[in-house]
DNA sequence: CTGAAAGCGCTTACAG
DNA sequence: CTGAAAGCGCTTACAG
């Protein structure tokens, strides 16, 4: 496919009868070149539509202007959010995203990153696969190019991170259930250890201790995949005690909406028997009745700051960065944890 | 960053004290060369942990195995859907995906075409901006590379389109609701005629019309943008009607939901008094109560066929097709519509 | 079966 | 202010 007719600085070079190093000068705006011959060049570039070719400029400068990004799964609302984000900030700043969905798979998110590398992208976003165990590849591809991790991290890479803060998010929810006169407050998370499981369950504990509460084991619920349906069990679970929370956080909306479902089938009012608290303000959240309180989690906001500081590794060559970034969340009270007098 | 301990082809051959040609050939499994130096010519390229440099391949050979996605809204359901479909797909056949977010600005939208172009993609998949009114970027980027629109098409563009069978679908849903008993049906649908508002609106008129069902205008709604809050909007307006619709059928889910919002908040039972149906099969619609009738669009399979036949394209190096792939949906029965007797 | 050489389209020291 | 030339890492006719 060596098309004939693309154009190329040396058919411009030809047609305005100058070398093609002072096309592609004239072209970057190379001080040294006379405005006048930088003004013949642009005006023949775009009447011949010149495009130049990016990936001869990428492999002659060792820029390739493409971010690789790796996230566990694109269809959960917030990744998308957080997508956005860093799709427009990219874009911004002149560089494409290539995206690839882990699918909470080690081996493929390994795999991922080898070809991120094959690419020679210029830096690496990656939001951690659940299970992600061995960190390798993830260390490797450090070595090679700016990498930071967003969302879903581990302390066990030594880079930049993007989070939430989950611990003050969780603390924030837990007090809020607290004030409107909860006293036996459950909590269902996730049973493996994950970053964010971990952060919003240690928020529960600090807001009960703050507040003298009792902690009782067996409101402390976890399970495999904190689904809606996980949520319909464990809410059914939590109701036939004998001696019932009159709230439930869970540390995601889908087990929060699954939760509320089940109460609903079994007739418990909410709030004022059991209110019920979720995490990210997904859409599916001021769908369900009665809407849920929650933490909004800006996902697009996320993604822009994770892009900003990866650009800045990337543009500074910054080898070795470590630090953690807190991204504010917004608690957001609606009526499954507390309904209002006016209106 | 010209980094030196990179490992190139050169590297390889040095070390092997052999040439470049033979490295790259023994590399490439081609059959001129000895199975024993293939054997040897491996190991060390393992050993060392050559990775090849793809922008020096693509650029030399013209084939980046990088597919360009331009979409609207990478936040709706279906969309996610949409992508993780022409990801795997990709993925499979050895591809990387760009991803950009026209955000139905068909500015954007251009300028991302260009940029696809700068980039020399094997080929764009495109869904299109609401708002696309010029097709001259689209049709010169036709010239350069394979393009196949999908979901959000045209006719104006001579391509291969993939969509859903639309107006078979809502022929299909609107069917449905007359046989469970439905006379006055009302329809919301988009202000602007897009491709699959218009046949959605076509499929509604077939199935009236097939069932003797007299058409009436007041029962034809149509907003801007066909959201939840619109859809709230507009099923207030419809119960307040004299001669109300006893089945409403809406061409997005979202707008499906403001209904069942609008007539619950008014305790209009559904679907005894008014029947509600919806249009993508999202998550939101076993969220709200009752659960929504609506159509599964699969999503995935839609970008898998994509992919499929953009690379067909890619591959055989089609130049004109313009052919009209139509995926099929399924008709999902819920509470909103019908509610079984057995259960 | 293997190697020397050209060339993909660009940028950039170096020379003038 | 401009040009000739080298080189980024690869593939592939061409020659042997």
């Amino acid at each position: 496919m060596p098309n004939k007719n693309v154009v190329t600085l040396k058919k411009l070079a030809k047609e305005l009868g100058i070398s093609i190093s002072t096309v592609s000068r004239a072209l970057s705006n190379h001080p040294d070149i006379s405005s006048e011959t930088k003004a013949r060049v642009k005006e023949t570039a775009k009447r011949l539509h010149y495009i130049p070719n990016l990936f001869a400029k990428g492999f002659r400068t060792h820029k390739t202007f493409i971010i690789g990004l790796i996230v566990p799964d694109i269809s959960h609302y917030f990744t998308s959010t957080l997508i956005k984000g860093i799709m427009q900030e990219a874009e911004l700043n002149g560089y494409k995203v290539i995206v690839s969905e882990s699918r909470n798979n080690e081996l493929k998110q390994t795999e991922m990153l080898q070809t991120m590398n094959q690419f020679g992208v210029d830096g690496v976003l990656l939001s951690l696969a659940r299970t992600t165990k061995n960190f390798d590849e993830i260390i490797n591809t450090l070595q090679l190019r700016p990498l930071v991790l967003v969302d879903k991290v581990s302390t066990k890479v030594p880079c930049t991170q993007i989070v939430i803060d989950d611990e003050d998010a969780a603390f924030r929810i837990v007090e809020h259930l607290i004030q409107t006169g909860k006293k036996r407050i459950a909590i269902i998370k996730e049973t493996e250890k994950s970053f964010n499981s971990e952060m919003r369950y240690l928020g529960y504990i600090r807001a009960l201790k703050t507040y003298k509460i009792e902690i009782d084991k067996s409101l402390i619920l976890s399970s495999e995949d904190i689904s809606m349906e996980q949520g319909k069990r464990l809410g059914t679970l939590l109701i036939s005690m004998k001696n019932r929370p009159d709230g439930i956080f869970c540390i995601t909306d889908s087990a929060a909406i699954g939760v509320i479902k089940a109460l609903n089938h079994n007739k418990i009012p909410i709030p004022n028997e059991i209110a019920v608290a979720g995490f990210s303000n997904n859409k599916a959240s001021v769908i369900i009745q009665p809407k849920l309180t929650t933490i909004d989690q800006p996902g697009k906001k996320i993604g822009e700051v994770a892009v900003k500081y990866l650009l800045e590794e990337i543009n500074n060559d910054i080898k070795v960065s470590n630090k953690t970034i807190e991204i504010k969340t917004n608690l957001i009270v609606r009526d499954s944890t507390f309904k209002s007098n006016y209106t």
